[in-house]
DNA sequence: GGGTCGCTGTTTACGTCGTAAACAGCGGGG
DNA sequence: CCCCGCTGTTTACGACGTAAACAGCGACCC
């Protein structure tokens, strides 16, 4: 098991196969290709990569397209369906990736690390759209943020079963493992957002009056460079495969782990 | 017609005190009272809190306050900026929490255990507003969003390294904490907007084909009464506790958890 | 006391947004 | 040949964020 330096991330940008389901059918070369739901939906992810979510509007993408805004409207209803589109697309990059496997051909632990580093690489690979991943609710209360589709679900549950979790800890660990994910990679790029902001704003003024206030804070003030380190692809690795040990304990030990430790 | 047991949640809508820092500065005896910023944001916490984040316009929230949307914009810059101000308010609702303390009294576990139901809390309390919590990036990268504020960045480090931690683990340390906390309660938040869109809209032509896809996910249906229960109270305070004693194991190890489990 | 000033809130106006509705080109079946 | 359904365009409306000019008004200086 090779370790992720944390110059040498695992799940950066290569396009690991799921661009399939997004990529808007070349424009170049060929004449134009007429407008479909499918097209529209590849063209806002790759807007909203590029220009950022706030960017995108309904003219602006037509535009992108060669088209009018209200064309549109013939295959995508709203903006708001659009986006609920744009969602539903970057998570099932999913099943173009190789690496992500719906059933669980070397163990169920084996079957959670690669389903985790797939959706990673698609958090990282659209960070702009992922915040959409966890704000715009999914159609039932018990299909959670950041695996969305009934498909993957269906194939986690199924995962644990198969591999001897209890009905109970099956659900109990669906529930744990997709706070985990949503929570780390939310955070992951949120903070991707804020370093490449900071980048493009160079401001003296407000650095000065920054460090002013930081002496109140020496701590922050003496940890920062620690703090501001990038170890996200470390902590992802360390915190998941703790997840992984805890639902191991649960697996052994066959009960559902709602209370009670009896671990020293 | 109350919940069966979500009423149970230790983590309800009293207001544990938070309240203060959002109340739009009580209009004591006098008529009108005068506008301004911190009046402004509260009265935007409590109209996102009533009528949902989309529905805050600067016009309806000038009307909310008696006034023209233009007038707020002698105290306000934007409506991002305001948007800002609002996350800041609700984050700041910690400091009323009689609950929360700045500085660990009974040890760390109880100021980190303090601290999480404090923010969940908030969470619970100002369900539309805290998907904006992550969203809007905080102001230095390694201010993670659900602390955002540096007083308790500064607060939580000098409390782990005062206990024992290094200066290494406190920031691991901190990191952990913070995605755990911003997943779980994004999470738990989002269900909760789906349950209440759910109730709002009784729509029986969706509601049968959604059953119908149903169809081929057998596994999902079998344990939907599972997978549909609120346990949101017990998933925290369970994945809280590991988070402790992974921590304590770190703090008893001496090591920084970057690395290295030596099984394996 | 009258003139001026600074604060505060209002009015008006502009450009952009999402989207409803009417319209126009066009290719294929009576 | 004509007409119809499909597709994209035009036009239009109301709401939005916000710049700019303006109006009321208490305070202060002379």
């Amino acid at each position: 098991m090779d370790l992720p330096r944390a110059d040498a991330d695992p799940d950066s940008r290569e396009g690991r196969g799921g661009m399939a389901a997004v990529m808007p059918a070349a424009p170049p070369g060929s004449g134009r290709t007429a407008l479909d739901r499918r097209r529209i939906i590849g063209a806002a992810v790759e807007f909203i990569d590029a220009h950022g979510l706030a960017a995108l509007t309904m003219r602006r993408l037509g535009a992108h397209l060669g088209v009018e805004a209200m064309a549109l409207y013939r295959y995508v209803p709203s903006r708001d369906n659009l986006l609920d589109g744009v969602v539903e697309a970057v998570v099932d990059e999913l099943y173009g990736d190789p690496d992500v496997h719906l059933t669980p051909g070397h163990g169920w632990q084996d079957y959670l690390q690669r389903l985790a580093h797939g959706v990673r690489r698609i958090a990282l690979a659209h960070p702009e759209v992922f915040p959409l991943v966890a704000t715009r609710p999914p159609a039932a209360p018990w299909v959670r943020p950041p695996l969305r589709s009934l498909r993957w679900v269906e194939s986690f549950l199924v995962a644990l079963i198969d591999s001897g979790f209890s009905e109970e800890a099956a659900v109990s660990a669906y529930r744990a493992y997709s706070s985990f994910l949503l929570g780390h990679l939310l955070l992951e790029v949120s903070q991707q957002g804020v370093a490449v902001n900071a980048e493009d704003k160079p401001e003296g003024v407000e650095e000065a009056q920054a460090a002013t206030d930081l002496s109140e804070y020496p701590t922050v003030v003496r940890l920062e460079p620690l703090l501001s380190l990038d170890e996200s692809a470390a902590e992802f690795e360390e915190a998941l495969e703790n997840l992984l040990e805890r639902l191991e304990l649960v697996l052994r030990e066959g009960r559902a782990p709602g209370r009670g430790d009896d671990r020293e």
